[in-house]
DNA sequence: TCTGGGGTCCTAGGACCC
DNA sequence: TCTGGGGTCCTAGGACCC
């Protein structure tokens, strides 16, 4: 049987660890930009404020009702995340197969070694281990499947007080009620896309969605994909678990700007800052990238309307040879900003890619580079390190820009308690 | 005024080869 | 006059996830 473990409004509940006087107040964390609202605690989903709002939009409600608002601030929910995975891991005696983290909130187990009846129990066990720890409240759902698991998750979630946040499937018949009680729309795996096919051919619940055949699946819902899908809801294992600690095949680094952006010497600016942690992350996992891309979304006067089909415009250079160090990106990133960019036109949104990646083998010193080169790359490394112990810019390329007026606004950052010397809470 | 960021997988179709 | 078939590799784009 498989679990998936999923902590409660995670990015909210992070910020109340540390400010015990809102812990039964309603709480909001907006994105990036201070943008949208990427996380609720449950006290003011029920005051009205949805998810994936924008800040300005649901503004009238937040002042009303004096909701405690947090820009996004990911060193604190990154450790956190660190600190509940561990939590995982130990209880399954740090046999990395048995645990796959999923995203930063969320873990699959793989829990076949416990006998079925002792599932529920267990589930208590996970989700009281976890609070004690970490102080991070989840929710679990257990099933034959990770798709099974994943709705069974919702179920648990849609009544906290009758499920206790834990949902077990493990009779057929338990299956088949939960499946009934699930729209299309709700699965995981399925979209917006297919949900509105789905609905046009009057499939509606996932039990009707289970009982279709898999020839039909799979000319109308993406090929294997969608055969995977329909075994997944019948119980038939068809998404394994995933080995940890893949290296990524691309890296990305995007931002929207904090207001529009003309100047040509500013979208540089931004795209050498982009790439410097783009190469961070590749040296990180000790890749090169052998190609670049960038793209930069101009502000049109549609954006109120259709603001995600921007005037996207984008390149990518291959390089001659693939590459680890920010200065050879840089330059790559630099012309290709040089080609896209239009004089008199505003942008408010730009974005480097780095893929093409291949193990980084010269990271001991190439025999055959030039001295200087492999001078350069002793530097990076340097710069990585003071970066990281630092956990902040300490250290940049002078390309990147000293002011940096195009930067996002997070204005509502809280401290970063978990991870900073100087933030860390004091006891008196 | 104000709408996030970072990924993965799959398929179709074109280019190219024998 | 007559113009195959099959394989591989690559890219773009669509769909999905949190």
């Amino acid at each position: 049987m498989k679990a998936i473990v999923d902590c409660n409004n995670f990015y909210c509940s992070c910020e109340r660890l540390f400010r015990p006087d809102l812990w039964s107040k309603p709480v909001v964390v907006l994105s990036n930009n201070d943008g949208c609202i990427i996380s609720r605690s449950d006290e003011a989903r029920k005051l009205g404020v949805g998810m994936a709002i924008p800040y300005f939009q649901t503004r009238h409600i937040i002042d009303k009702h004096d909701i405690a608002v947090f820009s996004s601030n990911y060193h604190l929910y990154g450790d956190m995340s660190w600190r509940v995975m561990e939590t995982l891991r130990t209880l399954m005696g740090h046999d990395a197969s048995r645990v796959e983290v999923y995203s930063v909130d969320e873990a699959f187990m793989d829990l076949d070694h416990i006998p079925l009846e002792d599932l529920p129990a267990y589930a208590r066990h996970i989700k009281y281990t976890v609070e004690q720890w970490t102080g991070i409240s989840v929710s679990i759902g257990i099933a034959p499947t990770k798709t099974l698991a994943k709705l069974a998750n919702r179920l648990a979630k849609k009544n906290k007080q009758l499920s206790g946040c834990i949902k077990v499937l493990l009779t057929e018949e338990e299956q088949r009620l939960a499946l009934q009680q699930t729209r299309v729309d709700d699965l995981w795996g399925v979209g917006r896309a297919y949900a509105v096919k789905l609905i046009n051919w009057g499939i509606t619940s996932a039990w009707e969605l289970s009982n279709m055949p898999e020839e039909w699946a799979h000319t109308n819902m993406g090929g294997v994909t969608g055969v995977r899908l329909i075994r997944e809801l019948r119980g038939l294992p068809s998404i394994e678990m995933e080995e940890e600690l893949v290296d990524k095949k691309m890296i990305a680094t995007t931002r929207m700007f904090g207001r529009p952006v003309s100047e040509i010497r500013e979208i540089k600016e931004a795209v050498a800052t982009y790439i410097s942690r783009a190469a961070e992350k590749l040296r990180r996992q000790h890749s090169a990238a052998g190609t670049v891309s960038v793209f930069i979304v101009s502000k049109e006067q549609d954006h109120l309307t259709d603001f995600k089909r921007g005037a996207t415009i984008s390149n990518h250079t291959t390089l001659p040879r693939a590459t680890s160090l920010t200065h050879e990106l840089i330059k790559a990133a630099t012309g290709l900003v040089e080609v896209l960019y239009e004089h008199g036109k505003e942008y408010k949104k730009a974005g480097v890619m780095l893929s093409s990646l291949v193990p980084d083998d010269s990271i001991q010193g190439n025999l055959f580079a030039p001295h200087a080169e492999n001078e350069r790359r002793g530097l990076m490394h340097a710069i990585d390190n003071i970066n990281f112990s630092m956990r902040d810019d300490s250290v940049k390329f002078g390309s990147s820009g000293m002011n940096k007026n195009w930067k996002m606004r997070q204005e509502l950052r809280s401290s970063r308690y978990s991870t900073r010397w100087e933030d860390l809470r004091k006891v008196q």
